[in-house]
DNA sequence: TTACATCTTGTTAACGTGTGCATTGTATGC
DNA sequence: GCATACAATGCACACGTTAACAAGATGTAA
């Protein structure tokens, strides 16, 4: 049996609805009447049910996280820094419920406004409008991380993934570059739309014909970079230069180099996507494009407790840059004739 | 507002109480009542309030998985693989509530029997320690990973660090190494302590003495583990094998290797610790050792559900078996003399 | 017919907290 | 000295659910 404000309004002499306005700090009560309860609270080591101070303010102090997946396709340093963003925000305030969309195997009926004061989506894949749909015919508060879909969800945040392709494959043209491979991550996650259509853009905008044939697959796996970067290998000429749409495709793809007896970026130059927490340390170091999960989610998160607690109705997509990291990866190529 | 049971035993015709029942399959309620009731629930898109709930039946539903910190120190995969591990089990039946430790500060007032029916803590320090007593002083269903302190709570489950450290180590001695160094973690945590407790068994059992010098500090961390490789880069003569308590550690420790000019596993062998998604790709792949710790979150997730729904008191303690990965960075010494 | 068991449903209270309204006591203004 | 304002506290109810107990209906055995 645990102490109520009911224990220790016997104790103060007091009725529970004083206990409870002192607690709370109210500017109804007495000074030394707070002092007085608070010192029996802290004595009797009370702490506040939740559940029934949820039930009758109808909040739930719940916010949930949902990602695509837990399991699959989803890289652990990106799970983290979201995690680590969003809890960073919401601290002890709230209580920071971590889900995967595809567990409910779309039956959403437990989530309600009720069980979640407000909903960050981390969203990877078009497989989750169902589920931001859900959430937002509910009018359970919303932000949708690392995806646009203003007539969708209200509060969008994300990084610039094309702006940042387009930049690190710029990068590459100017070192000389022009017959530049391209290995895709999963083709419905958006985010691997957007990554393509910054590498597309900066072919054009130099210039340089597209040539399908230096499409691959690698849909966002270690193994999956491998195997396209080995399908590459095939072609004649050899590409001089592979932007791989994720770090970890990235390493994959630059195992299949090594293995054929080329150099990286000897032979071949080879630049990724999110700056893994490796990506410095292979060798050589992984010229990428640092995405700003961790900021992303933070600033979701903020963005979700200003619509909860002050109500901020207002549509708004927010942008975050991202940061080109020139390493060791991509090397000058000499004009050759 | 939303719909109640109240709502439902209206347009029923019969009393909540029935409503109750017929939700919960009671086997008071006639069949038909139930069809009748769960029909109209349907239609009127019923969700319990889960606070009302948990009110009277003081259970909160909450299951807690505290890391020692969500920020510093916890690696990307491991937080992931223990959060997956911990989910699988828990799923959609009870809420997932992920916190770190330092979060709290000392202050675990809000920690309660009602806050969570039970908690999970990934130990990762000494520092931990308070915390699980105060979790065990409270009696709430407690399990700890990756952490033996039988006196401290009931469940422990965790890999056989020392074991699996044990087998890489020998592995090395086998392959006519002994001038073998040593990447610590932390020293604070136990992993640290247990791993380094492995090589000193695995070289004490071979009849190789210890040697201090050969011991490096790396901090669990990729830029620790490049600079601790730079200091026993300065010994004379240098070591042919190192082992990393870590394989980011590893990460760092082959950069600096290669920064020397020197090559794994031709001058020197490298072996790590964690099997990191990243390992089997690194050039040349890592030999390392595989702790199963999606499977330890697996188990003492279900070990928790036990003691909370059948109360299953008795203390008990599982090791789960590591696996040594032979890959291609420890290589084959031969004598000299 | 009566007594009793069984099946099904209803009545009422309880969980711990917050809040609208009433009540008491005290100071202020005229 | 009285009306009024205001500060501090208490009373009673509400939130949505579950459960102990009561109670009605129906069948059955004596």
């Amino acid at each position: 049996m645990s102490v109520t404000i009911k224990d220790i309004a016997r104790m103060a002499g007091v009725s529970h609805t004083t206990v409870s306005r002192a607690l709370n700090d109210s500017p109804l009560i007495h000074e030394d009447t707070k002092r007085k309860i608070r010192a029996i609270a802290e004595r009797l080591d009370y702490s506040p049910n939740y559940s029934a101070r949820s039930l009758v303010l109808a909040r739930s102090y719940h916010i949930g996280l949902f990602f695509s997946t837990l399991s699959k396709g989803t890289s652990s340093s990106f799970f983290h820094e979201t995690v680590k963003g969003v809890h960073s925000v919401v601290n002890t305030k709230y209580h920071l419920i971590v889900n995967g969309i595809d567990d409910y195997d779309g039956n959403y009926a437990a989530v309600t406004r009720k069980t979640f004061d407000g909903i960050i989506v981390m969203s990877q894949s078009d497989g989750d409008e169902s589920f931001i749909r859900y959430v937002a015919d509910k009018s359970i508060p919303l932000v949708v991380l690392n995806r646009n879909n203003e007539q969708l969800s209200p509060v969008n945040v994300l990084a610039d993934d094309k702006a940042g392709v387009y930049r690190v494959v710029s990068h590459m043209i100017r070192q000389g570059h022009s017959r530049i491979a391209l290995i895709e991550g999963k083709q419905s996650f958006k985010s691997s739309q957007a990554r393509k259509g910054g590498y597309l853009q900066a072919l054009s905008e130099h210039c340089i014909p597209t040539d399908e044939t230096l499409h691959a697959i690698g849909g966002y796996t270690l193994e999956g970079g491998y195997a396209a970067m080995q399908r590459l290998l095939q072609l004649k000429p050899l590409p001089t230069a592979v932007f791989c749409s994720s770090d970890e495709m990235a390493v994959g793809a630059m195992k299949a180099i090594f293995q054929s007896g080329l150099t990286v970026p000897g032979d071949i130059s080879v630049a990724g996507f999110d700056d893994d927490v490796f990506s410095a340390f292979l060798s050589p170091a992984l010229t990428t494009v640092k995405r700003p999960v961790e900021t992303i989610s933070r600033i979701g998160a903020e963005k979700l407790l200003a619509v909860i607690e002050r109500g901020f109705p207002h549509k708004e997509t927010l942008f975050v840059d991202t940061e080109l990291l020139i390493r060791d990866s991509v090397g000058t190529l000499h004009k050759q004739e």
